[in-house]
DNA sequence: TTACTATATGACTATATACTCACATAGTAA
DNA sequence: TTACTATGTGAGTATATAGTCATATAGTAA
């Protein structure tokens, strides 16, 4: 059986990867993936619901993927541990698998 | 705005980090990283409701984490993706950071 | 001060997910 | 056949998450 220890790191590993679990949560990650960007300009990028938007980016501060700093009125939210990117690499890869398997079902049909 | 297209592509990626975002999933897929096992040993060391483990490895199975062979009664799953170990290197370097920044403030007291 | 802009949050509803129990299925062995 | 073992699934409840609207807050500018 796991001990507590692991079971532990294993839940905060969970809250981790949840925070990132979500269609706009990833357009958001990958918008931010070259520069920091304003909650306005991640807006008009991703979605026009601006609370919903300001939601999914605590989400990320809280699970420690995004920092923000205040300028002014705007807030600026950029990426915190930009190795999430290389995440999306293996995801990536995961996708391309099944598109080649689809395409073997289908040429078999 | 997001193109359709990419917007796919963005939820398609949600659904695999959704299929790897629960504490029992990854200790299921740390227990898999070296080696197959069947359901029975995994059970026996994740958790012993079985048939909550039947359905976590069922997610991994839709989202194409895992793949799995029959073998007599047992049903042996193996990572189909190894690269989703990876991910892990990075979800540590975060949780790494996070822990550092504690400390800080810890100090700070 | 008032009016304005950018962002965040409370409260609510809708939906998705996890867990549990009982039962079903499929293979094994007598 | 019956009894057994390993695994999966239906149905229910409990909980978590997402999205929306209205409102609050904080900074700016007149």
């Amino acid at each position: 059986m796991l001990t507590r220890k692991r079971q532990l790191l294993f839940k905060k590993q969970a809250e981790i990867a949840k925070a990132i679990a979500h269609p706009l949560r990833i357009a958001i990650v990958d918008f931010l993936k070259d520069d920091e960007q304003c909650v306005c300009d991640i807006a008009v990028h991703i979605s026009p619901e601006r609370s919903n938007v300001s939601r999914h980016l605590s989400v990320m501060v809280s699970a420690g993927i995004l920092e923000y700093r205040k300028e002014g009125l705007k807030v600026i939210y950029k990426l915190k541990t930009p190795c999430i990117l290389e995440f999306f690499s293996c995801i990536t890869a995961v996708l391309k698998q099944q598109a080649k398997e689809n395409e073997k079902l289908l040429s078999a049909l």
